[in-house]
DNA sequence: TCGCCAAATTGATTCAGATCAATGCGGCTG
DNA sequence: CAGCCGCATTGATCTGAATCAATTTGGCGA
């Protein structure tokens, strides 16, 4: 980020620069992935901190060990799983989008994943999926069913699991809705503030989102086109709602006017 | 069903009337809701069944009875959750929608349920959901959480919650893909083809369908509006792809055509 | 620091599907 | 079985977002 823009930015919202170091460093998504940080044991640990419940025996530990992959997965890069069984996926450090092939080049993107998120990769059949790295990423993954087999008595484990989807149905049920009702400045909306909930630092009453994902990701996720997306965001910026910052940096300025923007059932303040 | 459109119907596919009389026999949706039907031990029991492992104590088996509630659900009307924590529903009889509530009377369905179908009902944030019978139901309810807390050291039933979330995850991210990238037409194909597979009943080359559903329920299920829908329908009888008869009457005649037309991956044959 | 290139923005036009408007028909009730 | 009501179909027009087409700009490497 350039000084002068810094500057406009502080003269725009009076915050300190600072809080965008702030967020480069506190945000995990924008550490700079560190030289032999493609560490399994690491990868693995914060997974079972997460996943594996606390009072696991040493063995089964292990055997949950020997099931992992790690991946490390440089950005722009894909994980494609032609004929693969469905996959179970930690994201250890970067952040992921989920990408639904259909024909003809018509890709959507069906969800975006970030540090600590567990998720499933469908097996293939009416469209194939592909796991993409938005940053450089360090991915465990498993076969689901080899994963299943070894929890199936290990209740807590599965609970974790079953939480995590539960959660991931929420999410593309609220883009369902999205998708299916909404318009293109609703839906921009809506992404900014899911954006703001999963990713952003509070600072004052604004919200400071540093985006790993371009337009093209965006439009693909929102079911719209780049142009329509510009449009929107040059819209919001218009009215005041939000401030931007070279390519990635969004500042949700005025978060009342985007949930009222965002065709919620009930308008928050 | 009048005489007149069954012999035209018959005609028109070659087929006999009696498959209609079978399809309505044979399928749960179909059948009618006899008298002293709302038992709560026989739903119970199938749901029994379905989730909860062979081997649970008697005494479990009752907590976790005691915990459901019955819900006989006439056709047509809703149970709302307004501030209600999240639900788990058993469908032991019956078809149902369940609907998210946006803004200004913009309602978009979520997802379908039918016997047997076991599903969770988000608790309200920025959306309000309901379920609403498509047929006479009988639901079981349960609070998720009382539910999950009876289960924490279940293994077999949470891999069965487990197995089930994950396959309403698959239809909902095919529904995204649907709603975020296809066309008017290619939405009904998918329609149609999943309904197919769910609740149709083959019949030589062709797939016999008795659609629980309207017109409206099909648009707000699409993200389309009748009319559309309506007008698609239409095309695809054209096309001779399928035939109707009545409203609720569809019968899938040429299979591949329709995923010659749903905009998959790859089209089957 | 400059210059380049891909990404993003902005503008003009087109089009798929929404909306508005009749009309038709299935299925129920008396 | 006749008549009615509401769902479904069909048609005409309108519109929001896609598409096509230039610019502009941020970020990177030489």
């Amino acid at each position: 980020m350039r000084p002068r823009m810094v500057a406009a930015l502080e003269a725009l919202l009076e915050i300190e620069f600072s809080a965008f170091i702030d967020l480069r460093q506190r945000n995990p998504l924008c550490e700079a992935r560190l030289e032999g940080m493609t560490n399994f044991p690491e990868a693995f640990d914060r997974f079972a901190r997460k996943i594996l419940s606390a009072n696991l025996s040493d063995a089964a530990h292990l055997r949950f060990q020997s099931l992992a992959r790690l991946v490390a997965l440089d950005r722009d890069r894909a994980l494609e799983f032609e004929g693969t069984s469905s996959q179970l996926i930690f994201v250890g450090h970067g952040a992921t989008k989920l990408v639904a092939h259909a024909s003809e080049a018509r890709d959507q993107i069906v969800a975006f994943h970030f540090v600590g998120d567990v998720f499933t990769v469908p097996e293939q059949d009416n469209y194939s999926y592909s796991v993409c790295a938005l940053r450089d990423c360090d991915l465990l993954t498993f076969s689901a069913s080899e994963f299943l087999d070894l929890a199936a008595s290990e209740a807590p484990i599965l609970r974790h699991l079953l939480d995590n989807t539960t959660g991931s149905l929420r999410r593309c049920r609220e883009k369902t809705i999205a998708l299916g009702r909404k318009t293109a400045s609703e839906r921009v909306a809506v992404f900014l503030l899911a954006m703001g909930e999963r990713i952003g630092v509070g600072k004052g009453g604004s919200v400071l989102l540093e985006l790993p994902m371009s337009r093209r990701d965006i439009a693909e996720s929102l079911g719209l086109t780049i142009e329509t997306v510009s449009r929107q965001l040059s819209l919001l910026r218009e009215a005041g709602a939000i401030a931007t910052t070279g390519r990635s940096g969004i500042v949700l300025r005025d978060v009342g006017m985007l949930k009222a923007r965002a065709g919620y059932l009930r308008d928050a303040a």
